[in-house]
DNA sequence: GCATTGACAGCCGAAAACGGCGAGTCTGTG
DNA sequence: CACAGACTCGCCGTTTTCGGCTGTCAATGC
């Protein structure tokens, strides 16, 4: 049984998706001019109160760490791959070749951006914080304009660490 | 000297052929439009009785093997695999290759698609108990929703092995 | 009559194509 | 010389494509 239902954010409208293990899916309903829901699924956010609150503080700057249940589906490689995304801290950017040092495929740059676009979970699997080695941006599901408002978000409300300057 | 009858069922009306040897025929007279019924032919089902009755038990959900006497004609090939068809337990599935293998032609899985959809005595010699290697069902001589009715109807009453889960 | 062909309720393996990459090279500018 | 941009090539997992293997029947062509 899959329940969705629809989030207003400052990026746009959300689709969240989720069964009885957890959060499926988030789209970006605008990208696509189709609704992406298929029949069989029913408009209900019971369970989905946890992933919008959150969802809600992230956009307020609130909310550094997602913690909700995801029941993402993907081979094995890419769960790996979604996995070491969830471990990047708000805030810091990687490149794709370090994400695929991190997870012992040091030459597997590539295959990872592959899997970083099959990312069903974006913003809370924070793909966004993944990009080239030279510093450009080159991908995201939702078009580059929202990744790049996701990591000046982040930014400004990321910790900073207390300077410690040579007195 | 062939008679035949009628029986009501979940998915409809079927009609039901025998020769003195045993059942020939079931059909699903909705999807032609025709009788399907021949010259020559009698309505008598005191050569039917046990069918009748097995099909019923069987749509009760009180039936898991069909114990009758069958008369279906077509050649070594189709009969073959007819036999190998009406070894696959209630509620269980198989992919075409699978059936293939199991009467030693590995790999005359597309001609066994072929024998199933000339299958004459559909429920109870199983041909939808065989799908797609994917698990898609892709065909069945009813119609699709019928297949999937009927895997369904065996999933609910099939006997359920222990869980044998770890402590 | 008899051979040929094509269409089916499929499957498997190999090969190729395709990316949200990266390191290195080359080239044209100031 | 420093440097940005275009190009090449190797790398990797996933997806798509493709050919070949089957029995039967109906439709052809001879």
């Amino acid at each position: 049984m899959m329940d969705y239902d629809f989030l207003e954010t400052p990026i746009g409208r959300l689709l969240l998706v989720c069964d009885e293990q957890g959060l499926r899916h988030i789209e970006f309903p605008a990208a696509d001019q189709g609704d992406c829901i298929e029949p069989g699924w029913r408009r209900d956010r019971r369970h989905l109160g946890g992933a919008i609150e959150q969802l809600k503080a992230y956009f307020a700057g609130n909310l550094l760490a997602f913690d909700i249940a995801l029941a993402a589906r993907g081979t094995d490689f890419r769960k790996t791959v979604w996995r070491e995304l969830a471990r990047i801290p708000y805030g810091e950017t990687i490149s794709y070749g370090e994400l695929a040092r991190r997870i012992g495929e040091p030459r597997a740059s590539r295959a990872v951006g592959a899997a970083n676009g099959a990312n069903p979970l974006p913003i809370i699997v924070p793909c966004h914080r993944v990009i080239g080695a030279n510093g450009k941006l080159t991908g995201f599901s939702g078009g580059l304009p929202i990744k790049q408002w996701l990591l000046d978000h982040e930014r400004r409300f990321a910790p900073q660490p207390t300077l410690a300057l040579a007195p």
